[in-house]
DNA sequence: CGGCTTTGACCGGTA
DNA sequence: CTACCGGTCAAAGCC
């Protein structure tokens, strides 16, 4: 199992609710998107399963809206070991096998300092990232390099990005083969309304 | 030596 | 009220 040298996908939202639409960058850039942090809790999603799956998220989220897999396809770019290297860092700190899903499910944490920002992954045992979410913003600016390891490359899976307050972007307008850069979406969501809603650590702490 | 990854268990929330 | 699921923390090990 080695999954680590798998190419991983990497979503290359932007992050702006407003700017989503023209700050999609090219997703092998890693400086492209420096910008500033995101402005409150969004939720990226990258689909790449069947379409059965992301039928089932469509259900789920029937204001969002889903690419399909060939459309996720067309957003591939490969970080390394990383699982999605968007240009910042990131720190495992748990896996799970959610219902639901048929891959296991892992939770990273930025690993700046007062960077609250949270991301979870599911990925196929292809190494194909399944889905990703990303929440909340971030703090500071995306480090020039990587922290460790040679992450380049850039790899994402394109599918569909949502935003934790219900939002949902498509990164190409279904154009799977006609994107050549998969990643940009066409246009955000007619309105992108980002609340951020956990700012807050919840103090839930076990003695 | 430091940081990151991995696995299991626990807690909270929701149905 | 109980059960289930998701999410997070903590400890150990490895790179």
């Amino acid at each position: 199992m080695a999954p680590n040298d798998d190419p991983i996908l990497l979503p290359r939202f932007n992050s702006s609710h407003q700017e989503a639409g023209e700050e999609l960058i090219s997703p092998c850039s890693n400086n492209a998107v420096e910008a500033q942090p995101q402005q409150a809790t969004e939720q990226l999603k990258i689909s790449t399963l069947p379409i059965e799956s992301q039928r089932l998220e469509a259900e789920d989220i029937p204001k969002a809206a889903v690419l399909s897999a060939a459309a996720a396809s067309s957003v591939q770019v490969a970080y390394g070991d990383r699982p999605s290297y968007d240009g910042y860092n990131w720190r495992k700190y748990g896996q799970k096998q959610v219902k639901g899903s048929e891959y296991p499910r892992s939770y990273y944490k930025c690993t700046h300092p007062s960077c609250p920002v949270k991301k979870k992954v599911e990925r196929s045992l292809d190494g194909q990232i399944a889905e990703i979410v990303y929440k909340g913003e971030h703090n500071h600016s995306k480090p020039s390099l990587p922290a460790r390891r040679n992450s380049i490359g850039c790899e994402a899976v394109g599918g569909e990005i949502r935003m934790e307050s219900g939002l949902l972007l498509l990164p190409s307008s279904s154009a799977a083969g006609t994107g050549s850069d998969g990643c940009r979406g066409g246009r955000p969501a007619a309105d992108v309304e980002v609340q951020g809603d956990d700012d807050e650590p919840r103090t839930k702490r076990r003695l």
